[in-house]
DNA sequence: AGTCAATATTGACAGTCATCTATAAATAAA
DNA sequence: TTTATTTATAGATGACTGTCAATATTGACT
């Protein structure tokens, strides 16, 4: 006997519903990749930092100075940004400079968008 | 003597350059936090899977079948939305149903935006 | 009362992560 | 080569987290 028909005077029915198409498992998984990646607080004021200089590029030793943190820690989380292809790197003798990749950026705003039908 | 003369040759100076406001400690707090939340493949899927539905809502025994987690660890993920402000819950007898906070969405997409002055 | 079904909570475990100190690697200058 | 400076890496540690089994809680029905 189904149970549906039973509860239905007060309670909503709820077996039997197939949900809708969403996320697939493997995108749910490269966004909460992406997230996870931000989800450090370090990691999105260096985003931030770099994002808002002028020249579009910050000298490693900078952020060190003004984030609270070891040097490895910096370098740590920079290099995290860096795998996750936030931020790309490059030597200008003995220091690298940072700078944002935008379509990055972008990328990961369309997925968040995606993630939401809703708007 | 200031090293950044010496260098200047072949590389960027560096040192001496304060770098420009962006977002505070406590805002990168609060946007870390929030991206913490949604950095579990999970609770991605979930919020996919009740924002994507026709009704708005979602009772929790249909998630428990959809994604392939045990009920108290789907229970967990739902609890972690909801103290996020992402899922509001309602009671339906036996059942319960989650829906979406739409303006909590839209406050995390001007917080992601903030964060990226380039755009 | 008792029973059943849906959900939440507890406790435990394994794995991950942010952080540090210490050290190495790379580059430039003397 | 030696020294100094910048950045990366290795190893250790403490804290956090996703997961489950077991149990408790809640609500509806008899």
């Amino acid at each position: 006997m189904e149970s549906s028909a039973r509860v239905a005077k007060t309670a909503k029915a709820c077996r039997g519903k197939s949900l809708p198409a969403s996320l697939t498992e493997s995108q749910s998984i490269d966004l909460a990749t992406a997230f996870k990646v931000l989800a450090d607080p370090i990691r999105v004021r260096l985003l931030s930092l770099i994002a808002a200089s002028p020249e579009g590029e910050v000298c490693a030793c900078d952020l060190v100075d003004t984030l609270k943190r070891s040097q490895p820690t910096i370098s740590h989380h920079l290099g995290v940004l860096c795998d996750a292809g936030f931020l790309s790197r490059e030597r200008q003798g003995t220091w690298i400079w940072y700078s944002v990749v935008p379509e990055r950026w972008a990328q990961l705003r369309v997925a968040f968008d995606s993630a939401a039908a809703f708007v």
